[in-house]
DNA sequence: GTGTTTGTATCAATGTATGATACAAAGTAT
DNA sequence: ATACTTTGTATCATACATTGATACAAACAC
């Protein structure tokens, strides 16, 4: 779990940042789970400390763990604490899914394709009845 | 059209890259079009013309346009031409899926909001029938 | 051919990301 | 209480990426 690719164009912190929350987000870590320390998250990684402890603080940032030294890094929340008016909000995913969709469509892939696609990545974070196999 | 964000985290290249890439996906510029010069662009901007240039060529290495010197920049084709394996696209276009649904998950959005979101923005790339009102 | 228009190459300056290392606070054992 | 360990934090250096200023080269227009 948590795979980086050091050769990626994303910065290390953005993807840590952005491996975790989708944790947080699918209910693989909830509230009151203890998440690995820097240093060991880290030493799993290859990478620097630093680099972990920056996406740690990324993510307390949003209100979604928190830190305190010498005890650890902890999941406090299953939402983000809003920092933006909930336009913005829809505006920014807006913009998002805008990007995601025109790479799609210009990578040759059909609505239904796309719709398909879309659906199974949803079902693992907002499960629905039928889809309970 | 085409409006960029110099405070943006996002590097102006990808910016502009990524508007034009959205504008060939939506039929708003067809095979033939020609695109503003790297001059005009990056002075409409207020921006460098290499900036431009750069994301013109990132488009050329997609086949989505075709530059010449003394003529200018042309659209080439509605689609890239494919520099990696289908299965790959895939992934990639999953991964992107995962992150922006995530992010929505986490701001609170309902699995309705956001099929409603990824509705309205499908329209524009794939026209369907019943949507035509 | 001469001049203009267009993209390209080169180089400098600045910012960003990552890492090495030292520090400080909280916990743990005795 | 004190020593020691564990944990996050701060500081600084380095490499890389991004943007821009400027000079160059190819194609066009006359």
């Amino acid at each position: 779990m948590l795979t980086i690719r050091l050769d990626s164009p994303l910065p290390l912190v953005d993807q840590i940042r952005s491996g975790i929350r989708q944790a947080i987000a699918m209910g693989e870590l909830v509230p009151g789970d203890a998440l690995p320390t820097v240093r060991q998250l880290a030493a799993d990684l290859g990478i620097n400390l630093n680099t972990v402890a920056r996406a740690y603080r990324q993510l307390e940032a949003a209100g979604l763990v928190s830190t305190r030294r010498g005890r650890g890094t902890v999941v406090e929340a299953a939402r983000e604490t809003p920092r933006e008016p909930a336009e913005s909000v829809l505006e920014r995913l807006g913009a998002q899914i805008r990007t995601v969709l025109a790479d799609a469509r210009l990578a040759g892939l059909s609505a239904a394709d796309m719709k398909r696609l879309i659906a199974e990545e949803s079902s693992a974070l907002w499960p629905e009845k039928g889809d309970n196999r």
